[in-house]
DNA sequence: ATTAAAGCATACCAATACGGTATTGATTAA
DNA sequence: TTAATCAATACCGTATTGGTATGCTTTAAT
């Protein structure tokens, strides 16, 4: 499935909604109110979002919450990251565990040239884009042009 | 995390041992011993291997384990989906299962943009190229050029 | 035909991760 | 001072995953 996490997916929605505020602060409740999410998911992800410096806090009445920069400066990595940590497709590419598997483990670096391009590409998408199908479609047409034996997977 | 399961790590193993064997076929047992796993554990990574075509099993004494196609005709995106299903970042990209999640849901459309590119950096690289880190290097560089602000990120 | 080598299928268990929820505390504008 | 609002922590049930065991089927070699 290669999937990401639940929480990753609702922190775009959540960032979707700021952007859409714009200077506007959200409180919590509005934002529950405004994606149908259940108020201490979205306390969660809020934390996250703050945490990772991608959002901003206003603490105490009339407080709430804004984007902490523009959303075409928002890029999804940064967004997977605030809810999966570092981008590292295998375990051992995550820290430099040993594995108790022979030489053939070496193979394992290997992953890091994917790692890297799949890095790239959600360096490569933004907030911004994100909220624009016509840009995005743009981006997959520019970025990497198909090679002839492509099978296009599962879009819905 | 962003993470890829651990059979589909031990399912490159594997093929690797397999593409060093050639012709030679191999039984659980000697794949056991060259890669290190436990051997129902490569039971379980054969059957998704034999499942998915990538391996042909020959059954019966002196019989064993082949690749299917020649390494640089087996790509990653077959290995990841062999053992993880459809490449779907997002639960709503998978089926098309009605979220109980407001408008803002519309946004999960979107991430079919990123899916898309992913799923064509895992169709890019094949068993061959992860077997030759050279060749891998090339590709990182060629595929993508990037952006002055992209963050390399976690690389071991 | 018999036998032994080898793959096949199924089921089970433990551990972990994840999503979801509740509760209490800290901050700050009015 | 007070009420609104974010912050932090802890808890729990479930689902997934990795790992293991067991018995069955196929087939080459003798």
């Amino acid at each position: 499935m290669l999937k990401i996490g639940k929480l990753t997916d609702y922190g775009v929605v959540v960032l979707n909604e700021l952007a859409q505020a714009g200077a506007l602060k959200l409180s919590t409740d509005d934002i529950a109110g405004l994606t149908g999410l259940a108020l201490p998911t979205v306390r969660k992800v809020m934390k996250a979002l703050v945490d990772s410096g991608l959002v901003m806090a206003q603490r105490g009445a009339r407080g709430g919450y804004r984007l902490a920069r523009a959303p075409g400066q928002i890029r999804m990595l940064d967004v997977v990251q605030a809810f999966e940590g570092p981008v590292a497709l295998t375990e051992c590419a995550a820290d430099d565990h040993q594995c108790d598997i022979t030489a053939s483990c070496s193979l394992s670096a290997n992953w890091g040239g994917i790692n890297q391009l799949i890095t790239q590409v959600l360096a490569r998408v933004t907030l911004q884009d994100i909220r624009n199908p016509e840009r995005q479609e743009q981006l997959v047409r520019d970025a990497l042009p198909l090679t002839s034996f492509i099978e296009l997977v599962n879009l819905s």
